[in-house]
DNA sequence: ATCCTGCAATTTTTT
DNA sequence: ATTGCAGGAT
């Protein structure tokens, strides 16, 4: 069943035979129009769905994709390609690995990986990390690989120091990758492209297998996920791709809305169809929306009009500070739940960066209102949880480096920094993987006796767990690992915060064994390396913490493709939203003023815009303007109010944030007793894992200060913490 | 030589 | 909250 859909749109769905290049204002029902087409290619043009390729650019959009077009069709559709640009890549690069020298078993790096994986082999050049920082150079090499810049042409450009060594380390990287069987996030677009280049037969396979093509959020693509799909849609034709310029928030990624023009170079017969009704938000909100983004001076250019003409104001609201802000969308919240019959789930709450979800889950978790935060602490970022999965990827693939360095060091075994740098030289040496080398390590007089015999059995247990693992599916796989390593045990040893643990793991199981059941014959892959492939590309924004049914915390970027009845853009303020950081060029800038259209455009009933007049940042207190973006505002759009606590209320205000910032002591000693919160010996405080208890004492101050507390619970007992990060809460109720 | 403790740095946005 | 480093204990 094909829902209604509007001329434009029913012409996006149906238009057949080559190319499309569809403008979709925001909330102009773009994942309606790819859903619909993607099943109107199934059911009217009898395409199998095994010979679709429709990408989006994150786990949660291609979820919803499939999960609407198994509504339509009314079956899940076998086959089809669709998922992230990395999901569809990697999938397409397991049938291929041997041509470009890979195994199918390849692993994928995060982030993290990469991270160390960059630390690494800077010592090994004999650079310091202090001076070259990992992140920099990343950040370098990363920006290379998306614009197609090879580690030469890098090192031919770069213009100091750290770029030409991020041009050596770019340059050796890619070899100690390869040789790891490894891939990182921008080799799973990039390595596509060296395949169809060496092996153009491959590329008509695929030209050939895929009779259309879609692609979700096109204005992100970079210029490798351009051509990967051009490439693969250049000899049907039949490609469909969706975008607006004004929503393009990840240009520091790489992305390109010069590929939009470039599609109509490209594609000179291309289709093109603009979606400019929007049916999410009233006029009021899409007004202001078009206010703010008609400041932005490179833009294609379109109008958006709803039939939803009036509504409510925009409520602009000034607050004391973030805590005072926390406060004051609570009390909307809870008086739109009381009077308009909302319900928590109706409500989202936005913020530039992922720090500022703090003072919000404060004081929802003190008012127990139910609520969800999408994107901050990634499950498989969490240490255990690492662990596991890093003696998975080396039974998988035992060239995998850093899993061996990791896997190999925890639990702790008795191999230290020098057997194992040791292990490393000789790897380099002999030019082979550290699990190949440590596999003779009987061989090496150089080392311990007992690191020698260490490293020979844990090499023969992992050998044992590849015997396993053919028969095994990851679950059960990750049950032995846990079982030979003993690893609940060396968890539980660590106390209270090791049982935390043990529930992560016991979670991981119950993920990995959903996992050991779906079987694919078309994917070659094991449930095991499809098991691996979906962790090393899950990101923390594809698990939510929390009440599912309760108010959404997320950031702006987080937020697009979503809408509520109501929503808050909150912090908006001059240097956080717009991030002065970005604001250094003029790209930048307008990128921050589409984030905020994107933002606005969320909202569908209501829309709530707040800035505090100070905010701890970092631990320091930072006064506050308005952003930029609300001076913009037209005045009879918006409804200005403030909080009773910018006039003065200064005890109110100090008292609604979290206790643990010491945030005036180096702007002002003066006033530190009298504004800024702070720890007193025999204050009572209550920590989120280890309960209620009294502070015994108090050192250091600012971001640095720590207090050591004597919780109730016997098996905490008394324990130093960070204040900044405890995030500790009075404890009213025993107060 | 390994491990433990304490200190410092990290975070702007994400695959 | 995690990681890596330095320095001291074992």
């Amino acid at each position: 069943m094909i829902q209604e859909l509007n001329d434009a749109q029913r012409e996006a769905v149906e238009h057949d035979g080559g190319p499309l290049l569809v403008l979709a204002g925001a909330g102009s029902g773009k994942t309606r129009v790819l859903t619909a087409r993607v099943a109107h290619l199934i059911e009217h043009r009898n395409v199998p769905p095994g010979r679709i390729m429709a990408v989006t650019f994150t786990n949660r959009a291609a979820s919803e994709m499939r999960r609407r077009v198994t509504n339509i069709l009314g079956c899940e559709p076998a086959g089809l390609w669709m998922g992230t640009f990395h999901s569809v890549s990697a999938r397409l690069l397991r049938r291929e690995a041997h041509r470009i020298g890979f195994t199918p078993q390849f692993t994928i790096y995060d982030e993290d990986d990469r991270l160390s994986l960059i630390r690494r082999l800077l010592k090994d050049g004999g650079y310091s990390p202090k001076a070259y920082r990992p992140a920099a150079i990343q950040y370098v090499v990363s920006q290379a690989k998306n614009r197609l810049v090879s580690p030469s042409e890098l090192r031919e450009q770069a213009e100091d120091d750290v770029q030409r060594v991020a041009a050596e380390i770019y340059d050796v990287m890619g070899r100690v990758l390869r040789e790891a069987n490894a891939m990182d996030f921008d080799d799973l677009l990039l390595h596509p492209l060296t395949l169809f280049r060496d092996y153009p037969d491959r590329l008509t396979r695929y030209q050939a297998h895929f009779q259309s093509v879609l692609v979700d959020e096109f204005q992100d693509t970079n210029r490798a996920q351009y051509l990967l799909v051009k490439q693969i849609a250049e000899k049907n034709r039949d490609i469909c791709v969706v975008g607006d310029d004004d929503q393009s928030i990840y240009g520091w990624r790489g992305a390109e809305v010069r590929n939009m023009y470039d599609f109509q170079r490209d594609f000179s017969d291309a289709q093109l169809v603009r979606l400019e009704e929007n049916y999410r938000s009233t006029s009021v909100i899409l007004d202001t929306a078009n206010e703010v983004i008609s400041e932005n001076m490179n833009r294609l250019g379109k109008t958006l009009f709803t039939s939803r003409v009036g509504g409510d104001l925009v409520v602009v609201t000034a607050t004391a500070d973030e805590g005072d802000e926390a406060e004051w969308v609570l009390s909307e919240i809870v008086e739109n739940v009381t009077k308009r019959f909302c319900e928590y789930k109706d409500f989202a709450i936005l913020y530039r960066t992922n720090a500022q979800s703090r003072p919000f889950e404060d004081v929802f978790r003190r008012n127990v209102i139910p609520y969800q935060v999408v994107g901050s602490v990634s499950f498989y970022a969490r240490r255990e949880i690492r662990d596991l999965v890093a003696y998975l990827r080396l039974v998988v693939n035992p060239a995998d480096d850093q899993a061996f360095i990791r896997a190999v060091q925890s639990p702790r075994r008795g191999v230290g920094k020098t057997s194992l740098a040791f292990v490393g030289r000789m790897s380099v040496a002999w030019n082979r993987s550290f699990f190949s080398t440590a596999s003779v390590a009987d061989r090496m007089p150089e080392l311990q006796p007992r690191a020698r015999s260490v490293l020979l059995d844990f090499v023969r247990m992992i050998e044992r767990l590849r015997e396993e693992s053919r028969e095994a599916s990851a679950a059960t796989l990750l049950e032995s690992i846990i079982e030979v390593t003993d690893y609940e045990n060396y968890l539980a040893e660590e106390g209270l915060d090791g049982a935390d643990r043990i529930e992560n793991v016991r979670a991981l199981l119950d993920g990995a064994a959903e996992w050991s059941e779906e079987e694919d014959p078309e994917d070659p892959s094991s449930p095991t390396e499809r098991y691996l492939t979906a962790a090393a590309l899950t990101t923390s924004a594809d698990h939510a913490e929390g009440d599912p049914e309760g108010v959404t915390l997320m950031t702006a970027h987080m937020a697009k493709g979503l809408e509520w009845p109501v929503v808050f853009m909150t912090g908006m303020e001059d240097g956080l939203f717009p991030l002065s950081r970005s604001m250094e060029t003029q790209e930048g800038g307008e990128e921050e003023r589409r984030l905020a259209y994107v933002g606005i455009t969320r909202a569908q009933d209501r829309l709530y815009l707040s800035w505090a007049r100070a905010r701890r940042r970092s631990g320091q207190l930072m006064p506050g303007m308005p952003s930029r973006f609300l001076d913009a505002l037209p005045p009879g759009l918006i409804e200005e109010r403030r909080t009773s606590s910018v006039f003065g209320d200064f005890a109110k205000a100090a008292a609604s944030v979290p206790v643990g910032w010491d945030a005036l002591s180096t702007v002002n000693d003066e006033n530190e007793s009298q504004d800024s919160p702070r720890y007193v010996r025999g204050e009572r405080v209550r920590h989120r894992k280890f309960g209620s208890g009294q502070i015994v004492d108090v050192s250091g101050k600012g971001r640095h200060l720590k207090v050591v507390v004597s919780f109730d619970e016997d098996e905490v007992g008394p324990r130093t913490l960070l204040a900044a990060y405890a995030g500790l809460e009075r404890d009213w109720e025993s107060a």
